[in-house]
DNA sequence: TCTGCCCTGCAACCCGGTTGCATTTTGCAT
DNA sequence: ATGCAAAATGCAACCGGGTTGCAGGGCAGA
């Protein structure tokens, strides 16, 4: 795969999300394409040292709006992962667990654990759960010293 | 139950769990204990219009620290609630599920969620939780029109 | 080509959290 | 009761992430 394709399927993804796909927001898409691990504003800006800290900003919250990422907080900053496909503007399906390895100090995405069992006693009806862990993840654990 | 009872009951909580009773402290455990809900920095500072932020500020810290509150992050501000009895220094049980009422915004402990059900995928060793949820609480859901 | 809208970038602000330091209070031993 | 050391307090100031206002520039559509 080239660049070439990779640009037009980024640009796809964009218009799928009904967001014009401008020069820094498919640089920033294809950043955040890249990412295993949850990113902060502070990342991205390091990343492209050249950029405006506001536009990154205010991309990432147009991202967030019409549901190409999720934000969590992780200690006090604000990180971001993409959706997956099923999240539209406004529409965010983010049920998942976000554990924070303390040694790589990365934030992922646990999709495999269920979160279904949870019950909540009666009169309380949720709109948004957030789960996360903070431990040593299965890439650490294997290489402890 | 009168006042001067309240105060000696609050200071052997502090002196059991090795803070120096002072006024302030005193002051600020007593606000804490009459919450049902957590409360942010500045939610006791306006009520101690008089108090130092900073003091304050620190009280909460030493008070987390010993094991006699636990914070959370709720939208961006760290919000305290008093732990349970188990909790001491360095030790916290809180995995417990905090509920977000976005009706009285309220955030409140629900003890009685079972999070036991939850299993990570091997390789993952947790050491601290974090559940939330937001929604409408039982109270607020019995007078909504 | 003209026009208007959206994106971008700069400046500046806001606010919660945090630290340094000088002062006051407290605990304790004399 | 008095003096000393340690702890708590209060003030000032800083820091850094998040956020907004506004002006300039580029792009799309008329």
């Amino acid at each position: 795969m080239n660049a070439g394709q990779n640009d037009e399927r980024n640009v796809q993804i964009l218009l799928n999300k009904e967001i014009q796909p401008t020069a820094m927001r498919l640089l920033t898409l294809e950043y955040l394409l890249e990412q295993q691990a949850a990113v902060s504003l502070a990342d991205i800006e390091m990343h492209f040292h050249k950029a405006d800290r506001i536009t990154l900003y205010r991309t990432l919250k147009t991202f967030e709006q019409k549901g190409v990422i999720h934000s969590i907080q992780e200690q006090q900053v604000t990180k971001y992962l993409l959706c997956d496909e099923s999240c539209a503007t406004g529409i965010h399906h983010d049920d998942h667990l976000h554990f924070f390895c303390t040694k790589c100090r990365n934030t992922t995405c646990l999709h495999q654990v269920d979160l279904s069992v949870m019950a909540l006693p009666p009169g309380f009806s949720v709109v948004q759960w957030r789960f996360s862990a903070s431990g040593i993840c299965d890439r650490c654990a294997g290489t402890m010293q």
